[in-house]
DNA sequence: CCCGAACCGTAACGTACGGTACGGGCTTTG
DNA sequence: CAAAGCCCGTACCGTACGTTACGGTTCGGG
């Protein structure tokens, strides 16, 4: 029996796959006229007949590139044992760096904008993966801190969908369509930084929880 | 000395013009793969030959339906006279529901994806031109409005820029971005009424300057 | 009525690219 | 060393599409 689906879930890619998928990244960074199976098997230095025996067609190319960098982004959980204010800021500060950082790297945008570029035309849904890797994944893993950081009265809110919505939009506001319009941010690392701690301190203001005056600790 | 940014001269389009480039709005609607001269030329009754004529290439043709959509969505100015926080929380809520409209339209969301597909690759900066008349047109016209607001005392803030697009992520958050990768988001109107009042509700929660108790007025 | 301009419909051209086939070299196995 | 795979490089095929060219039709003006 041949797996009919190319490249699966995790689907333990060998090394030399690994390196045909940057080489992928590469030329999609480089502009995404650029990305053709000729110039990826060239940049790649394998043949056209090695990438369509691995990756099935265009799309199956495309799709493994994305789970591909999907895999190697997946940022550390934020272990939500010892929760107090502090450390939901800090933790919740570490996730916009970290996301801002992602959204606005060379790699994330282009990958972006083939996936928009794909959505809702092609068959495969590469729109849908990203979506799944990126803005869905996200939520899963930070709602539960949110909620843990509820249960513990630090925050306050109903919905928690709503409540990492609202941060998304904080933390993004129009950043991300800017990047995948084309205009050029900077994004420097203070920046980001900056970014983020106002994010941060926004999303406190919000639905941050009136602490009882009789609480407050050395 | 020439208009550089948005939105320059109008550019004085035949009804038929028209005509052609609405063809284009629906084609791309429908899907962007549909979005062929020829199948441009037939939607639209016209010949290729007076596509090229009229609006050079390819390029040119989608640019000009760029524009040609801009100036129709247009939407009404926000005056500031008579300013008081209930019409400035009307004139902040119409103006999310009417952004949250626009964006979540299936023709704004084709054009979006076809800008963002074309941006960074090709010449032609179409990506350039839909921020200009998105985004960019978007803060010009509300910018005022904020600042307005501050010198009457009604909200508070250092830049009018970081306030606004502080106000476009409560507003956005999620929704564009899901939408450009193929996510099937209802939106309804009701849904939109609500993600606006709750967007304004929360900028006030941000920016809302503390009245003084004595400044009350009748 | 004739002319020219504008425009429609369609056929034709050139190219770019996805996909396939084949020959030669390198590595592994016995 | 021989046979079998695996893979690189390249040539090749079919097609889709942007672009151009051309014949036919309509319309306004002399």
């Amino acid at each position: 029996m041949q797996e009919t689906s190319a490249i699966e879930h995790e689907e333990t890619l060998t090394p030399r796959q690994g390196e045909v998928l940057d080489a992928v990244l590469a030329l999609l960074v480089e502009g995404r006229d650029a990305l053709t199976m000729t110039a990826v098997a060239r940049r790649a230095s394998c043949s056209k007949e090695t990438l369509y025996k691995w990756f099935g067609d265009r799309d199956g190319l495309l799709t493994a590139t994305v789970k591909w960098q999907a895999s190697q982004v997946r940022a550390g959980n934020y272990d939500r044992q010892k929760l107090d204010a502090a450390a939901l800021r800090e933790s919740l500060e570490r996730f916009a760096v970290n996301w801002l950082g992602v959204i606005s790297s060379p790699t994330s945008i282009a990958l972006n904008q083939v996936a928009v570029a794909h959505a809702g035309s092609a068959k495969s849904n590469l729109g849908g993966i990203v979506l799944a890797n990126g803005r869905f994944a996200i939520g899963e893993r930070l709602k539960p801190l949110l909620e843990a950081a509820r249960t513990a009265g630090l925050i306050d809110f109903e919905d928690g969908e709503e409540a990492f919505r609202t941060f998304f939009g904080l933390v993004g506001r129009d950043i991300q369509i800017r990047l995948l319009l084309g205009d050029r941010l900077e994004m420097t690392e203070a920046g980001i930084a900056r970014d983020a701690a106002r994010a941060t301190r926004q999303f406190f203001a919000l639905y941050g929880a009136k602490p009882t005056p009789a609480a407050s600790a050395g």
